[in-house]
DNA sequence: GTATACATGTAAACGGTTACATGATTCT
DNA sequence: AGAATCATGTAACCGTTTACATGTATAC
């Protein structure tokens, strides 16, 4: 489980409260990590009761209470543990590549406008990546660790993106081309509605 | 849910017990989509309580019997539903990019193993899909939609391969300079063991 | 004789998702 | 007047992971 250090590297970057650290997991960290406000509350304070992380109430007025959390010593040194453990490889849920080989069983072209919505989502992330670096890192020659580090990580998302976008022109294309042909050897579409 | 879809999938492809199921998410299929075989001898119940498969007991000697599911009616009708439901984009789970920014707050070096380590399995993986790709697609000009179908699927996995390879290049090139770096401006490195 | 492959399962624990709840403030 | 933002939480459910269990046959 990496929630934790997910929330831990948060905290070290910009302390903050639980309902924070919900909006950066939604934002920024959100990129490569997801978690809801329930998950980060339940975690915060098993990580409290830890001694991983501290927390000082901050009155506000107009405004709810908030807890303010900040990375602790030994959540610190759980970090430093957990970075030099190795880590498997991840789990990969690719939930289009299976509807892809589905299509083989029943009509390719209804995939079509699926797989372009799909195109014009990575497409506005790879946008807003794209702008993103050029506001935050403006002057790569220039930077400390952490913002080196945060840097080769965008790198990473905007060529992922470019990537996957390649990939759907190419998916786009072959499912055309089987919809083109109004053919034979393919398994005939199966008529939902009345098996 | 895509577990009972991606059973069915490959049910259509290829009639099989759940332990033949379990062998090939360890394999072709694992690649977008894991599981173990207690998952799915689960769904396999229920997927059959439901008629989405019919299951025959094949009785066999020297060896434990096994029941061959296969995809039947009901199953293709839902998968073809499924196919014509929207998918929300993938929850992303990527643990490195959390280490990489974790390694701000302490020695980048530290890291540097890790990567490599990824770096080849990355590989390996990138030339197991290359030579799957020699050996079942011979010649692209002569496929059935299936077979296209299943190619394409590949081709993105080639290309996620090669994508992460430079990045995990680009990541090692950023580590290594902040390795040299003997510097100041960073965060110094925690000391674990004594915090 | 030990390990691996075949084949199917139960049970417990854990993590993540969804729904619901509360209550003040600010924006449209 | 209604929606959105700030802020924290409970409860139920579902899916996934891990550990345990059983038994035969083949390979080293």
């Amino acid at each position: 489980m990496a929630l934790e250090h997910a929330i831990l590297v948060s905290l070290l970057e910009q302390p903050g409260s639980g309902y924070e650290l919900a909006r950066r997991f939604d934002r920024s960290i959100g990129r490569f990590w997801t978690a809801t406000h329930q998950q980060i509350y339940r975690v915060l304070r098993r990580m409290e009761a830890d001694g991983w992380v501290s927390v000082e109430e901050v009155a506000q007025d107009g405004r709810p209470d908030k807890k303010v959390y900040s990375a602790a010593g030994p959540g610190r040194t759980a970090l430093s543990a957990w970075l030099r453990e190795p880590v498997e490889p991840e789990t990969v849920r690719h939930e289009l590549a299976v509807k892809i080989r589905a299509a083989a069983f029943d009509d390719p072209a209804a995939l079509i406008s699926e797989v372009e919505r799909h195109r014009e989502g990575h497409a506005t992330l790879l946008a807003r990546y794209l702008h993103g670096e050029q506001r935050d890192f403006p002057d790569p020659a220039a930077l400390d660790a952490r913002r080196e580090l945060q840097h080769v990580v965008l790198r990473g998302g905007i060529e992922y993106e470019r990537m996957t976008l390649a990939w759907l022109d190419d998916v786009l294309a072959t499912l055309h081309r089987l919809a083109d042909r109004t053919d034979s050897g393919a398994t005939p579409p199966s008529t939902p509605g009345s098996p």
